[in-house]
DNA sequence: AGTTAGCACTCGCAATATTAGAGTGCTAAA
DNA sequence: TTTAGCACTCTAATATTGCGAGTGCTAACT
């Protein structure tokens, strides 16, 4: 591209969008032009400024203000300006202190999502998805509810407990159950839950001709269990603290748009769509902006970073908070926790 | 008292009322006097104002503003100037439609927090207290889980299932859980979880010198699994929806106090102490502004009623929105709803 | 070439004035 | 007890103004 920026140009976006994370003002030439270090006037600095505008790296707001950073000028800077600030021993102690291994999944997630929201000031989120691929089931077991509902209850990875209420077509024993509980278990206990949703209930079903009875009914019993994508568990591998904070900033105090933030911090939804897409990506990622494509995130900006055991991704976490927030002590905060929490679950295995 | 409110300032009570209620104005004498009906001037009604000003009923914003009601004013209003406007039949088909009787008391509880947070355009809420008195225990099971911790399950009312993990000083066999859930069951099945919790551990553990190794071992588990407020159940048993349609509301615009009033949703502690204060009452009960005694709910009236079965109190369900609400809208809708849970739940016992 | 100083110009913001209108309290008469 | 009348108060909306910050451009300088 003919359009390269040059050394100086990047410099004084650097320090800009330093100066405007900071203060929240629009930069002028003249403050800037002191700020940079550099030995050059006001004027330099308002003649690289026009050459940045152009690039849409920066605007200004109206005639007579300051520059502020575009979308794209923070994008620049987050991927090639910026030099990040390494944590304390005291900040990464603290964060040891909370990772208990001794918790559930959902405990440990609840704990570290409140982790980056104290330690940013802003929201934070864990997200465990839905079929963790390295989950293997330990154990499954059923009891009769009223009428013709049965409760299911997995043991996955020694830890997680999920519930499902299943519906049969007749009243059964606790016996009865006892005993398609044993077959199932003999079958289905330690395989991965990836297996035993796609290959193993197939296969079972394929070859149950000489089977009897009861185990018939075993089977379709698990078919239940683990076709539906479960309602429930589906709704709680989300987990957001410390929203309110992010009615202290400025920058969303149009409560339109903030109202449409929390709606859909309350649908989960869209905000999961988004944080799927990380799944792939490695190390932290970000979305600045409208970068999302959610109109609700327009003002905000999202940083996550994967978490991940023997090489596998197992979930994402992160935090969310207005654009103008400081990466450049966001970043590590979300990089080192991601790295923590993979630890700790390697090491709790 | 000598300072009665005479029959006419009553009247223009409620008409100043509704119509702030209506347009979110303060009220003049001249409109006023036209709304009211009655065939006086407006300085008449200045004097009538005048008076319930002294009587502390309304206040005026400033000097040359109208009228507008205070919280005591809105008290009186409520509680004897009141006239309610009965449910369509349409409105009350849509409950119907809602309440399904075959989810557990989660879904149910759910779905009637939308419902009333739909119908009333304000943020719907139903709590079902820790320990709902007629809940009766069906089953506890035990599961072993890594280590030396144990997962308990228990059914309550036939329907709904609560996990608990308790810690052991040793590893057991899956034999050993289950003779110990055995035992357990033929002692506390069919029990009432109050009893359970209260008299029969207590009973078992006095007499249990002739007890076999394993039953001591039991009745320790379930002294775990019951002694706990069940942190978990703690959280789960308060519903809250529609929360972000208080953003919308004028009078609830000052961010410093919509944070508050967030926190204190997600903090529940506040809000379940003093929907505990209704439990006793009777009917539809209302707090109104700053009665509650809770600052972040100053600006809020809460409107609540009791449903039950059998003349015992199951729990709370209501609104909270802004004080300015359409209390003769809102107040047989939680009426109407609250009857029609407590119907449902009778039902389907 | 790139850099700088100088300067006219634009724009937003805050402070100040002005006005219209709504509503009050009081008084005196009905 | 009620009413009409009237002076008064206060708000909210609408100009008017001046100030300061910051720009873009041009012409001179290195």
């Amino acid at each position: 591209m003919a359009e390269e920026i040059g050394e100086r140009a990047q410099h004084l976006l650097k320090v800009l969008v330093e100066s405007y994370i900071r203060n929240g003002q629009p930069v002028g030439s003249r403050l800037l032009a002191r700020d940079s270090g550099l030995d050059v006037s006001a004027a330099t600095v308002r003649n690289a400024m026009a050459d940045l505008e152009e690039l849409g790296m920066v605007s200004s707001p109206h005639t007579s203000a300051g520059r502020i950073p575009t979308n794209k000028g923070y994008r620049m800077f987050v991927d090639s300006l910026l030099t990040v600030k390494p944590l304390t021993d005291r900040e990464i102690m603290t964060l040891n202190g909370q990772l208990g291994v001794d918790g559930s999944n959902q405990e440990l997630a609840a704990s570290v999502s409140d982790y980056l929201a104290g330690m940013t000031e802003m929201a934070g989120m864990v997200m465990i998805p839905r079929t963790a691929k390295r989950s293997s089931l330990r154990h499954i077991e059923f009891m009769p509810l009223s009428d013709h509902r049965i409760l299911a209850i997995l043991v996955i990875n020694e830890k997680d407990v999920q519930n499902t209420v299943i519906r049969v077509d007749r009243q059964y024993t606790t016996a009865e159950l006892q005993q398609a509980a044993n077959f199932l278990n003999s079958e289905l206990a330690g395989r991965e839950l990836f297996d035993v949703r796609h290959r193993i209930l197939k296969e079972l079903r394929e070859t149950k001709d000489g089977m009897e009875q009861m185990m018939h009914q075993a089977i379709s019993m698990a078919e239940q269990v683990f076709e539906q994508p479960a309602s429930k568990s589906n709704a709680d591998d989300f987990i957001l603290s410390g929203q309110t904070r992010l009615m202290g900033f400025e920058e969303l105090s149009n409560m339109e748009k903030l109202r449409g933030l929390f709606e859909a911090f309350n649908e989960k939804q869209e905000i999961l769509q988004l944080l799927d897409r990380c799944l792939d990506g490695d190390g932290v990622q970000i979305f600045i902006g409208d970068e999302s494509g959610y109109g609700v995130l327009d003002e905000c900006s999202m940083v996550t970073s994967s978490y991940q055991v023997d090489g596998e991704v197992l979930g994402i976490l992160g935090v969310i908070g207005p654009t103008r927030m400081a990466y450049e002590r966001v970043i590590p905060i979300v990089d080192v926790t991601a790295k923590m929490v993979s630890a700790a679950l390697a090491q709790s295995k």
